[in-house]
DNA sequence: CATGACAGTGATACTAATACCGGTGCCAGA
DNA sequence: TCTGGCACCGGTATTAGTATCACTGTCATG
């Protein structure tokens, strides 16, 4: 076994990622976002949906930067959904 | 053609990505922050070296937190690395 | 000198991300 | 009604990320 499976967990985590984009893309459309970003719509809603759960940083970054969003305000986020996380164990989280 | 391959442009972005870890970590051993990271020691060390140029947003969020840093911070500290970059630039950037 | 820890490399194996295509369905406007 | 745009899905093809392993080299310490 060379590269383990994502676990539920992660995929959890992309949902709650993918659920804040989308949250945050408001009104506008897709194909509008994916476009200014420099990827596929595909992709986008893939990554909304959670079905890439864990995107390219990069990625992640052009379509917040479209959004307007800051990555640590995006973060923060996405911890308060499942309640609080305590300081260190963000790096274990979904093991 | 399906994917395309990352350009020279998304490389060298990802060097500097690595360059601005690398300097983060310090003194610390790559060993001990892969491990609190929860990823392998291989894996931080071909971030570092360039070698992963779009490592997967969760992995850096992870070190990122290890060593403390704001991901904001360590964006800007790249696109500093090479000029300024307008708003609304960083969707496109090395495409 | 021997040993151990760490950095680094390259190969291998496997899963994941991404783009493109074809199809479906919904809905607003001509 | 027809048409166009958008959302969504499944399949396909390709590259990329990640872990493990087996090495080599360096350096500090016994």
């Amino acid at each position: 076994m060379v590269r383990v499976p994502l676990t539920l967990s992660e995929r959890e985590r992309g949902e709650r990622l993918g659920l804040a984009l989308r949250s945050a893309r408001a009104g506008r459309s897709i194909v509008d976002v994916a476009t200014r970003a420099g990827i596929s719509p595909e992709t986008l809603r893939k990554i909304e949906r959670g079905r890439i759960p864990t995107p390219a940083f990069f990625t992640v970054v052009a379509v917040a930067d479209v959004l307007g969003l800051s990555l640590d305000d995006l973060l923060s986020g996405l911890a308060a959904d499942t309640g609080r996380i305590p300081d260190g164990e963000m790096a274990t989280l979904g093991r």
